[in-house]
Formats: C-alpha cells, sequence, structure tokens
DNA sequence: ATATATACATAATTTTCTTATGCATAATTT
DNA sequence: AAATTATGCATAAGAAAATTATGTATATAT
C-alpha cells in the first residue's frame, strides 16, 4: 500500500469517499482512480481491497451489480442509504484525526 | 484507543515525537500527556504502549533508565541518535500521508 | 475498608494489511 | 506467432499492530 503505516485503517474511509463521488465504481477501477489521485503515492493491493469491499458489502454499505464488459467480469459497487451515512462518518473521523495528530505533532498552545 | 480505526498505525509516531520535545517520559506519563493533549479524544491503552516502547528499544531507538519515585518503579525513555533521525522520517510521513488524504478526500482539482 | 490512581507487564484474540497464488481474457510488444 | 503486460476477479498464509483481559504492586483518597 505504502512505505508508510500511516495508511492503515484508512482504506475502507478511501473507498467510500471515492464511491461517494463516482456513484459506482469498481475494484480495479478504483485501485487505477486511487493511483492517479496520489500520483502513484498510495497503491491499493489488491489482497486489501477486494477483502474490504466484501465486508464492507456484507454490512450493508455497499451494494453490487454485475456485468460485462469486453468479455471480462466488472463488480459495480455503490453506496448503500447506511453507506452514504457512513461516509459522512468516516469523513469526519479523517478530519478529526487529522486535527487530533496535528494537535499532538505542532503543540504550538500546549 | 479511540472510535475511528485511523489511529492504527501512529503510534509509534505519536511516542516518537512526544519524546523529541520532553527528552525523556515514561509510560504511564505518556498516556497521560496524550490523554491530556487530546482533551480526552485518544486513550493509549498499555497493552498497545508497552509492547510498543520494548520494541522501539529493540530497535535502538529509545534508551531506557529505570528509577524508583516514591516506591514505584519508572522506566524512562529516551530518544537516542538514530532514534531522533526517525522521528523527523516519521514526521515527515505524516505531514505526507495528511497531504494524500487530503487530495482522495477533497478532490478539488482533480 | 474500598476504590481509584499510579506503574509496570504479558497473553489471547481480532483487525488489517502484505505477499503469494490462482484463474481468465484483451491488448501490446518482440 | 509467442510472450508480456494490462485488465479483472478471488483467496490463503503470514505478519503487524491493535484490543481486551489479566496479573502484580504501591499510594492516595473516600
Amino acid at each position: 500500500m505504502s512505505n508508510s503505516k500511516l495508511y492503515k485503517g484508512s482504506l475502507n474511509t478511501i473507498i467510500l469517499k471515492l464511491l461517494n463521488e463516482q456513484d459506482k465504481m469498481y475494484g480495479y477501477e478504483i485501485t487505477q482512480k486511487v493511483k492517479a489521485l496520489t500520483k502513484g503515492e498510495l497503491n491499493i493491493t489488491e489482497g486489501a481491497l477486494y477483502p474490504a469491499l466484501h465486508k464492507l458489502e456484507a454490512e450493508g454499505l455497499l451494494d453490487v451489480e454485475v456485468a460485462k464488459v469486453d468479455n471480462r467480469l466488472r463488480k459495480y459497487y455503490k453506496l448503500t442509504e447506511t453507506g452514504t451515512k457512513e461516509t459522512a462518518n468516516k469523513l469526519n473521523e479523517l478530519a478529526e484525526y487529522i486535527k487530533t495528530m496535528q494537535a499532538l505533532v505542532s503543540p504550538k498552545l500546549a
């Protein structure tokens, strides 16, 4: 995924946020989109991505829809209503995390 | 540690940064300092902290010095030279992580 | 006397990721 | 034509980092 361990725990947030923007995406598309958006910084591995998608689906945050394009399989994922709410939560948590970490590493007023 | 999973992977960064400021600290002190700095947001658990300190010591990033205060044991940790360098790396990685995540969740120019 | 705070530690389990495979089709390169 | 790379899914074994649950011990507050 990256040389830094900090990305641990942020995969779900990334997936949900992308699906919040793009409406529907398939797995491989997510890996490519993340690579592009981060200029190669972040490479989501398949071993992390697919189990994560399956779990989000099992939890009712994602719906899946199978399609066949160019004789190849694609599984399109999209947010459920619950998934949309959870996306908002995750983004708040990320903002909170960043604020907290900045307070810890640059404690200007502490 | 927190309701958010995002803190996974950031414990070492937190420990190293605190020791970079405070010169030397003992485990319990670290948990209290973090709680105070984050206004209760982040509570480092002992099961996470002590193994982490032992590992950082084993890797040569921390030196330990045992003291007895009020008849109670304290293990003071401080950065080694290598530890100081690694602290700088970790802080760069954190800044990089925050930048990357912001590019992912608020892709203004994408 | 009892509970809370201080101070360390480890073991079992869970979560999340990496690494290694595996299958299959399409497109590109040699 | 053959081989490689890209597209697209999936899972299993193992590692890493945390949670949760204990355990020991002293000091302080109720």
